[in-house]
DNA sequence: GTGCACGTTGCCATCGGGGCAGGGTCAAGT
DNA sequence: ACTTGACCCTGCCCCGATGGCAACGTGCAC
């Protein structure tokens, strides 16, 4: 199976492919006479892993660990919770944070008139009035 | 007063005040004899406003708008609210999308045992189980 | 044999910064 | 006067994950 075929089989375009390649995420692919890269079905199985890993938000370098602990028969599932509980904790943190921007946001867009008037508290509070 | 001061005024680094200024978020600095960049109270506030807008999450060019309709004395507070609200929606879209991937997650680490035991649905769901 | 679809590598851009190198400037202390 | 340290300048490289483009090689179908 050649790059594109194998793009279109596990979801993640040629591009990934190379790049997951090029920064160690993935083992060089095999080589045919003309140089293509030849993938297997095995291979294909691990970039869907890896699309769906990155659809739950987690970094390539956390990805290379859940693939490592993936290939490890023998992991103790410990290892795995441990990378999603923290992971999960990032993602609470960073939602929150923007929750909270969105928060901040909203309540100072409630009190703008939202009309022909320049007075608006959106600006007042940019420019420091809470400073 | 000088970058550093500025700066240290404002809370926005000088590697970013000049940094503002070369894409243009800025106008160019005014410049002492010896080619210092020179900084008014005026831009000092400005920075400010800068800063917190920053810390709302708006990107750079929402930030060049408003910054412009704070300028205008005459604006409607229409425009001020159209760009926060629009700005909210992003925000508050971003934060579930990311507060999706959080209980996705959570709700398989819930399942997984977390012991010495390999099996784990976590990995598993990764695998493409729920392909 | 010709054209199209596909493969290869390499470079540039994103966005909001951080950091460093190499050099100029200035003020204070010796 | 001379040195030292703090500041400023520009320009370059780096981050993450991805898209895009250029220039060029390959393979298959007609």
């Amino acid at each position: 199976m050649n790059i594109g075929a194998a793009a279109r089989a596990s979801g993640v375009s040629a591009k990934m492919i190379r790049y997951y390649e090029e920064i160690g995420l993935l083992p060089p692919a095999g080589r045919s006479a003309n140089r293509y890269r030849v993938y297997s079905e095995a291979e294909v199985h691990t970039l869907g892993f890896i699309r769906r890993a990155r659809s739950l938000g987690f970094s390539v370098p956390k990805i290379a660990a859940l693939v490592a602990l993936w290939r490890d028969k023998g992991r103790a599932s410990a290892e795995v919770k441990a990378i999603a509980e923290a992971h999960v904790a990032e993602l609470e943190a960073k939602a929150e944070a923007l929750a909270t921007m969105a928060r901040t946001l909203r309540h100072l867009a409630a009190h703008c008139h939202g009309d022909a008037r320049p007075d608006c508290p959106i600006l007042e509070d940019l420019a420091g009035k809470a400073d």
